[in-house]
DNA sequence: CCCATCAGTGAGTGATGACTCACTACAACT
DNA sequence: AGTTGTAGTGAGTCATCACTCACTGATGGG
């Protein structure tokens, strides 16, 4: 299924990008911090103490505070998220195409696991994104190009099949949403020790739920 | 439909609580500013300020800013909520029973009137949601009670009348919130300028949606 | 008329936290 | 060996912010 931390995809990011190990240090304790306890509750002396550096370090890469969320979120929001999709898209198997249940059993299942891989990148980004209107602007619309260009033709060819019900994409695409959102929310938002999270059954519910909606 | 604006409810709360009008000026401001900037990029000079109060003041009643926070929150938590709650149970309808189509029609409207009336209390809740696990659990079981003292009986009674496939409560409330979310989250996550939001037309499109999987 | 009470004031205080800078250690090149 | 460049250090600075307190003015009861 691929690499669906995005931790990891960030990770992977850096090491290309001339950062040393202290440096690296520093954003992932950024993360870790900032995912725990907010952006403005994590001091800068934090971070150092947690990437085991001292302050100075902190601010030899990076220039503000403000700058180390800006990597995180950016690296997140115009580098991850898109790659995430894109080999999401790129890896839909060729057969999904053929069946609607097929299809829904692969997308649902991958967005499951990734918000249960995710959950403190998500976090952090939902915390910025309640103040940052455009980050959720831009987002959206990066989403919804990948969905234009992966999604879409599938689906009208699905639709033409007489596979899928004729609606407009933004309805199916809120449809199975929201049916993921109901399952993926409580996983975000709850620590993972109070939630016994199987991506199994959750998948299996959901498509049977969606596929009644999205038959024709 | 009663009253839905939770500032509203939460302004009538106040008013029984001998509060001076000045009191209720800090509340009102911190809610304002809390949804706005957040409650950390809130200082307590600024609340006094909006609220045209001095700083001497907001400290007189409330002893911590955390305490003005506590205010709104467990009014929300712990009053609104419930009261928004069984008044909005209260109202149901009668002859909405009669029909899952009406019933649906009354409860999906009233709720995405409910997150497009109350978008600031929302977002300073989610705020401090996503730091306060217990918060979420708590305003959670508030609302299993709710719903099962509420609704279950409903819900089993059209469940028996074959007019409502057999499901667990659960899944049943699963499905009508992730549908529900998926309309209402952008109209609180955006500025209002940017939603032009219907709320009869997405109710219409939400009931034919979940009729299509609610129905045996 | 005087005193007590109390909401309200705003200058002041101590702590915190983001950010700086003079310095060190070390490696690479001449 | 000497020079230069670079990553790292951590004590120090300055602004901000939550919170305090000595004081004021108004209200009302005796």
């Amino acid at each position: 299924m691929g690499v669906h931390k995005v931790e990891t995809l960030f990770a992977n990011s850096l090491e290309d990008s001339a950062l040393s190990d202290k440096q690296k240090a520093v954003l992932r304790a950024s993360l870790t911090l900032f995912s725990e306890q907010g952006f403005d509750r994590t001091s800068t002396a934090d971070i150092a103490k947690r990437a085991q550096v001292s302050e100075g370090t902190v601010y030899k890469h990076f220039k503000t505070k403000a700058e180390i969320r800006s990597a995180i979120l950016s690296s997140m929001g115009n580098l991850v998220v898109p790659a995430a999709a894109s080999e999401f898209v790129a890896e839909i198997d060729p057969q999904a195409l053929t069946s609607l249940e097929a299809l829904l059993q692969f997308v649902v299942a991958d967005r499951l696991q990734f918000a249960s891989d995710n959950r403190a990148v998500i976090r952090v980004f939902v915390q910025e994104a309640l103040m940052q209107p455009a980050l959720v602007q831009n987002t959206a619309q990066q989403l919804t190009k990948q969905f234009e260009q992966g999604f879409a033709p599938r689906l009208h060819q699905l639709i033409q099949a007489k596979q899928l019900v004729d609606w407009p994409m933004l309805r199916l695409f809120r449809t199975v949403a929201g049916t993921v959102l109901s399952y993926a929310l409580p996983v975000v938002m709850l620590p993972p020790a109070n939630t016994a999270f199987d991506v199994e059954q959750a998948t299996a519910e959901i498509v049977e739920t969606l596929l009644k909606v999205l038959r024709p």
